[in-house]
DNA sequence: GTGGTCTAGACCACC
DNA sequence: GTGGTCTAGACCACG
């Protein structure tokens, strides 16, 4: 009962060549976001680490390490000469982690704006602007 | 007008042990903000290298490098054996770098909620939790 | 006088879809306990590769790689058009090999213990706990 | 407060070229046991991955693996240009985690008397067999 | 000096 | 075909 993808399976994941962010980190971000989103359903099996690699032109070894890490997560779970698949993980585990990137996120932001000593208002204010440009 | 800041002049700037961003940064992201949110006034003049190295106990280069990104940003200004000011910046030159950080925090907890699917409601349930904790 | 197993016939043997072990791996140490134990006894025809196969919901070429170890160690024979069946061991060689995988497991849980510095009490008192786990 | 090894710091750990157990599995587990069983204390320094590399005749990156995963289990706390030292672990986690390893081996050892349906006496016969060698 | 990332490629094990 | 391990070396970032 595990869904096979097509072959040519690709997985909307864009690197940022620009960014000083490493290239594991950014393919891992990207890819637990798939999975915590319900968007990789669990079974679903994931391309190849070379397939991956070669998808966004990079080392196999890099891929590897961001299955590996995810497998760490209990997100994939890998067997050896059969591939790489979404895990099992409990609903209730699921909704608890896929928010949780978020929330940090926002509280640093929070953060941010009370070490130049921001008002609730101004934090608000420039919150809500942002929204309106992604939600219009 | 330079004014002096005592010797023994104790910046309010904590170091996360605990955290992997690099101390270099961790310096400079709350000497920026206490710069910018006018906590430190234009002139005044900071601890020497080493005196904040042994402050935050972390070594003089660490220091140096911190003092050298701020001076390439204009915000502080090093003369020649008599130490490190901060700089005169323009009222509207400093209005917009004060919220730049804050506005990109938001941004990318914004992105962060897009990637797994958050809704504009939960985002603004989100914002607004964390905002209750820090604004009681 | 070797005896026939009929078509249906089930072997109990479990496989761990969890465990990082190899499929093969986790038969064949299944299959040869069962063999070892007397719970399969010489001359007993086993399931064809391609059966077991189905039982345990795996690939053939997994199958016959553990009829290919077990017939190594002269626990299987196979006879060309005909099927594998459990070979004939001299019940002295049967004894010596029932329990050496046992021995060997728990001398590794020995070492394991010595090396976080167990004492011979600690480490009896975990033994004694887990049997009654096992054998109430 | 973090205890400085000498530059010349060897840690007891030796490695099995004969074994088909990985070389980081090998490392791993020989460290994990050094840190869990208070060899290694809180904050003591341990060699750069370099050095080890060299003490133990392998790669750097296998090196790295092994105190990447150390890390990620909270055993291990490593900072960029600085070194990698024993984190701090509550008495408590460290005690759990401890015997770990050593319970599930046991169990394991048990699992396999079972599956050749080992009588107790005979188990506990196999166990005080091999107690009597190491702790004579 | 330290760790962090990435590569290209080798060789092996599993299915 | 798949994943698993290991290497040697490059280049960068941090202190």
């Amino acid at each position: 009962d595990t869904k096979k993808a097509g072959e040519g399976m690709r997985l909307p994941i864009q690197i940022n060549e620009q960014s000083a962010e490493p290239l594991y980190h950014q393919i891992g971000v990207q890819l637990r976001a798939l999975i915590l989103s319900g968007q990789l359903q669990e079974g679903t099996l994931l391309p190849s680490i070379r397939e991956l690699a070669q998808m966004e032109k990079c080392s196999v070894t890099t891929v590897k390490r961001v299955y590996n890490d995810l497998e760490a997560e209990g997100l994939l779970r890998t067997r050896q000469g059969t591939g790489t698949y979404v895990a099992q993980v409990s609903e209730q585990e699921r909704d608890k982690q896929r928010l949780s990137a978020v929330v940090e996120a926002i509280e640093a932001a929070i953060e941010a704006g009370k070490r130049v000593q921001c008002s609730e208002a101004e934090l608000k204010q420039i919150f809500l602007e942002a929204m309106q440009h992604h939600y219009p």
